[in-house]
DNA sequence: CAGAAACCCACATACGTATTCAGACATTCT
DNA sequence: AGAATGTCTGAATACGTATGTGGGTTTCTG
């Protein structure tokens, strides 16, 4: 026999019904302790898997989560943003270990994944990477909530927030990183990444940014902000351009590692030592903050713990049991580029 | 109606039997163009989708792919290889173009994933990453070929290759890495990594290196090899460990760009500058590699390639289509790190 | 106008599993 | 001993789709 056993070949060589093995491989406990044992060791002998699709369409269950980044619509950028690969491995990790599968899907504006998924009952439900909840996101996180898609997010934590978020206090971590700036004698720091609701993960770092300020005296000076993508390049640019246009400055704080990183290459270009002439703090902590000289001072988010929050939501949701979308701490990683020592 | 609508559902609204709906939807020409219009429209509009496993079921085939990343025993390691995470995102590109989806997950030695995948139907065929030909793995690629699964995999292409493989002229990496170095008037060049069977990818940028003093006329000394694995903390301890042996070297041509990073660390460590007092060339090129101070002079992999090559190896597999393992080229990509100008 | 061909479509069925229902048998209780 | 209880198992069926087969209508051909 060549074909893949099936559970009626499993129930003829054991001498019962088809229904019989069925019971006995998922644990049910009515039948015979003697029945079970002799057909466990039929399947392991045939190498018996239960059939995923005929087991999900009768079960009505995927036991799948589906993953979905949003891609940036940089054409020529074949990456993945570094930031949710770093979450990657835990989600895939602790989906292994909740007895899930991962599907894996990178999307575009265009697509209308948020019918395809779990309307295909391809997955149980979705995790979201790079989901704003704002146009044109928001349109299709209605749609989803409307279906009632299980789904969760990553992104930016908010009172009034759509469906379950996991997030990063951003606020707390601007703040702190700004405040540690400033105790080291630091007093002309500027801000490198969009602060606009657009992007409202750098924005609360940046509102974090400006109170930390504030609360040390210091006047806040909107030629202080320049506006960055998280990408290398994108930081290196807006230093040659706040230099060009002659601002002055002490210290910098990057809203992401990468954008940190660019920075330091221009600062390089331009003869300025990191940490003597410009301090330097990041966000994120990639794993790039500890290899760069010098190694980046940064604020690092959790994305172990990250991964493993989104995960386990996601899987209370499709229980029907209450989520809470939750804002994890923001944690201050000392190395060298920011002159402290 | 509440639940989710079935292909009965839109026979009965556009006055047709299901399997005409089936027909329609999936393109049949069987179908009159107006009816199949009609059965387009109500579709549409009652936002169906075909469930996936019922038809998978039907069918018998999931239109699905699986990627196996081998987990590394360091249970407090929380990421994956980044090397491989490099390759990821056009692996799920291309899986996206083709018209798959991509069900991701991380195994460690003990389980018996390939029985799992493909006999339970999850996946038509499986990418497999971090998996040598030899033990432990090599039984279990054994295994996958003796159940006829359909498999491809990232590593050493060697003419006796089990099953499919794609790789990287590794060998010829090495060769130029190393005469790059030499043709830049370095003489006493270290090589950082393994260099044992057991390491084949690593074993073969060794002998690259080694051919190519020996083209120079330089004599191979063994005291110039250290063991490394592909960790940047790896990379530090082994440089501290040559430099605590005596060994006196003005280069250095690590096998993986993280090495290269951690030895660059501790060179810094040690007061030395790269490139004027140790020149250095990594391999891989990992986004990390163009961050460094200075950047990473160091061979290209090319990711993006080899992403769309494994993915469309195995849909021709799938096929049955005959597939070849193939080695893509090494591309040098002169930075700073070496001192070229 | 008869017969052939072409075209559409419905009927029946299979894919492999999980669950409901009821029956068989053994055991215990009165 | 007869009834009641409990334990285990089989028969029947549904999940939603895709496809082989055959029937009915229309058009074409001679």
């Amino acid at each position: 026999m060549s074909r893949k056993p099936t559970s009626f070949d499993i129930a003829q060589l054991a001498g019962v019904s088809q229904p019989t093995v069925s019971r006995a491989l998922s644990g049910s406990n009515t039948v015979s302790e003697q029945t079970r044992k002799r057909i466990e060791a039929i399947a392991q002998q045939l190498n018996y898997t239960v059939d995923k699709n005929a087991s999900s369409l009768r079960k009505r269950e995927t036991n799948t989560l589906a993953l979905l980044f949003y891609e940036d619509p940089t054409p020529d950028e074949t990456g993945i943003n570094p930031f949710f690969l770093s979450m990657l491995g835990s989600i895939v990790r602790t989906c292994s270990l909740r007895g899930y599968d991962l599907l894996i899907s990178m999307q575009h504006m265009a697509s209308n994944w948020h019918v395809e998924f779990e309307e295909s009952r391809k997955a149980d439900g979705i995790i979201l990477l790079g989901h704003g909840d704002f146009e044109p996101y928001r349109a299709k996180l209605d749609q989803l909530m409307e279906q009632g898609t299980h789904f969760v997010r990553w992104g930016h934590v908010n009172e009034r927030s759509l469906g379950t978020v996991i997030g990063c206090d951003n606020f707390r971590g601007g703040y702190d990183a700004t405040q540690h700036l400033i105790s080291h004698g630091r007093r002309r720091i500027v801000f490198l990444g969009h602060a606009s609701e657009h992007y409202p993960e750098f924005f609360d770092r940046y509102r974090g940014f400006c109170e930390a300020q504030r609360s040390a005296g210091i006047k806040v000076v909107e030629t202080r902000q320049a506006d960055a993508i998280i990408t290398e390049q994108s930081g290196h640019d807006v230093v040659n351009a706040l230099m060009a246009r002659g601002v002055k400055f002490d210290a910098i704080f990057a809203a992401s590692d990468m954008i940190a990183i660019g920075a330091m290459r221009a600062l390089s270009d331009h003869g300025l030592d990191v940490p003597n002439d410009i301090a330097i703090v990041g966000f994120d902590d990639l794993p790039a903050a500890s290899m760069t000289s010098p190694p980046l001072t940064t604020i690092q988010q959790d994305f172990s713990k990250a991964g493993e929050m989104l995960v386990d939501a996601l899987i209370r949701q499709i229980r029907n049991e209450d989520t809470k979308t939750t804002a994890l701490p923001a944690k201050l990683i000392v190395r060298k580029s920011c002159g402290a020592h």
